[in-house]
This record gives C-alpha cells, sequence and structure tokens, in this order.
DNA sequence: TCATATATAATAGGCTCCTATATTAATCAG
DNA sequence: CTGATTAATATAGGAGCCTATTATATATGA
C-alpha cells in the first residue's frame, strides 16, 4: 500500500536533484580554476578592498557561523585572505582579501554566470521570471515554516 | 565595473538557497524521528522484504558509491539494515531492512510529503505543474552538460 | 566597581557528499 | 588453466554543512 512514491512528481524533491548535479558542475569547473563554489560569496563580498567581520560574511553566504570560520581557516591557509584584528573590537577581526585572490573574482562569477546560462538554455525570458517567481514562492513558504521552529534566534534576518 | 551580482536573479543560485533551507527543515523534522534525508531513499527501495545490492541502490540514491558505502555502513551500525553474501556472486553483499526500520518507511514518507505540501502551499496546481515542467528542463539541461564531461560511465544511466 | 549578560569567534564532533585508490571476486583470452 | 581485464566494494582523505559547546571580549546594571 502507498506504492506512489514517486520523488520525481515532488518539487522539493526534484529541486534537491536538481542541485545536486548542479553543485557537481559547478566544483567540476571551479576546481579547474582553483576555487569552490562556497568561496564565491565571500569573494564578492570582500571586493574592492571592503573589510567585514565574520559575522557579516556568516549572514552574506547565508550559513551558519562554524561553516564559515571553517571556510575561513581553508581560505586563509589558501593564501585567498587575510585576518586583521579590529582595533575597535577585540573580539571581531577584519577579513579581506589578498592579491592572489583578485583575479579569482571575476573567474568565479564568469563560471556561475556561464553555468546558469547553460541551465537555463531550454527556458524562454518568460519562463525564467515565471520559474523566480515559483522559486520566490517556495523559499517565502518555506522560511515561514523555519522560522516558526527557531527560537527567534533567526527571526532578526 | 560589473557590480550587477545578483544571485536572486540567477534561477541555480536560487535553486541553491532553497535546497539549503529546505535540507534544514527535513534533517530537523527526520532527526526527531531518528532519521536522515540520505537514508529515505535507501528504506523505501528495500521495503517489502526487497534486498538489493550497494550498486543497485547507488543508482537508485543517485550518489556516488563511496557515499552509500558509508551511508549503508552507519545504518548498519544503527541497526537499520543487514548484509548477507550473496550466494552466486561473492562480490556483492544484499541489503535488507531490519525489522526496527520497518516502522520508519512510512515515517519518512509521510515527513517529506508533508514538507512538500507546505513548501508548495503557495502554488496553485497549475503552478505546481508549470515549476516541475521547468526544472524538468533544467535537469535535462545540466545532465546533459554533466554528460559532455563525463568519461561515458554515466553514459549508461 | 564587579558580577552578569551578550556578542564574536573558535572548537568538537557528526553527516553527506565527493575524487582517487586499493582490494577482492568473477570473467575472459589465449 | 593462468594472466589480464572487469566488476563490486572498501578505504583514504577532504570539502562543506550542521548542532552544541567553549573561550574571550565587550557591555550592562546593581
Amino acid at each position: 500500500m502507498q506504492n506512489d512514491w514517486q520523488p520525481g512528481s515532488m518539487p522539493t524533491a526534484v529541486i534537491g536533484q536538481i542541485h545536486r548535479v548542479l553543485h557537481k558542475l559547478v566544483d567540476q569547473r571551479l576546481r579547474a580554476e582553483g576555487l569552490s563554489a562556497s568561496q564565491i560569496p565571500v569573494l564578492v563580498a570582500l571586493r574592492d578592498g571592503r573589510k567585514l567581520t565574520q559575522k557579516e560574511l556568516t549572514a552574506i553566504a547565508g550559513v551558519e557561523q562554524p561553516s564559515m570560520a571553517q571556510l575561513l581557516g581553508r581560505m586563509e591557509k589558501d593564501g585567498l585572505i587575510r585576518r586583521e584584528p579590529d582595533p575597535q573590537d577585540g573580539r571581531k577581526s577584519l577579513i579581506s582579501l589578498t592579491e592572489q585572490a583578485l583575479p579569482l573574482i571575476r573567474t568565479g562569477r564568469g563560471v556561475l554566470h556561464h553555468i546558469d546560462i547553460e541551465a537555463t538554455s531550454g527556458l524562454s525570458d518568460a519562463d525564467r521570471v515565471e520559474l523566480l517567481r515559483l522559486l520566490g514562492l517556495i523559499a517565502q513558504a518555506v522560511r515561514s515554516d523555519m522560522l516558526s521552529l527557531d527560537d527567534g534566534d533567526a527571526a532578526q534576518q
């Protein structure tokens, strides 16, 4: 009974499947350039010599604080970013890009943009707009689901 | 220049964002039942006393072989599955569910179905159909991108 | 002022995925 | 029948995400 297990008809399952294939493709292309997908938001956020705290980068990337701490640890080890203590507040450190990281911003954005074009090559302009609208509705519903479970911590975002 | 960094207008980026929030929500709900998201396809595939090889489960779940090996290792440790040598072929082992895992199939499917309903609560039936069509187009494009890079190994799927 | 509360970051530990490589069993060629 | 190839699984190691906890610095309040 209940043999109607068809993940192909569940939008959330399909999104997960596409995400995995997409992520694999993105990682392959970025790895060839010495980058990884999670680094791109950090590189972009720190463009033009910007100095941000870990907390700010955490919010931008939309991950939890320890995830960002680990990512920054790897990026520092790879010589992509630098941390300096904030003279105003001893708890913070200000994060900025190294010279080495500068050319990678364009590269990374280019790869992502290119893959986005490829992935949506079968869609018309109207299709793209419609897709973004539908995904937006789902994002909204899921976010409100999450908030109703949280202890108010995320309610500030 | 090129300050038009708007991940919100890139379908692939939006899919990634939704996936992460969705995955977090699914994991929270499943963890309360002693389950995790990656286990569901395995539980469902092994329903009704089915015995499958690791390779078959790998294809069903759509992950790489070492990922499935690790998952099965954890599930075996947790007493959810059992491995027995295939008498026909010494390389294979046949995997099946334990008694303990049986009631979890319904639970897991229920959680996923419930979240899918919640996530798409803002969509009309027509919206859902349209969303699946658009996601299908993307899946197709991405898959063909992947295949053109592979060494023919995945061409059999 | 001093104790408590809050904010930021680091650490510990686990899951899920990946690539690359090793192991073992079966098959196939000569 | 034996050596080479193929097939199934296991192992090693790393990225990236999470929750939970700890360490440290700042702010707050009696």
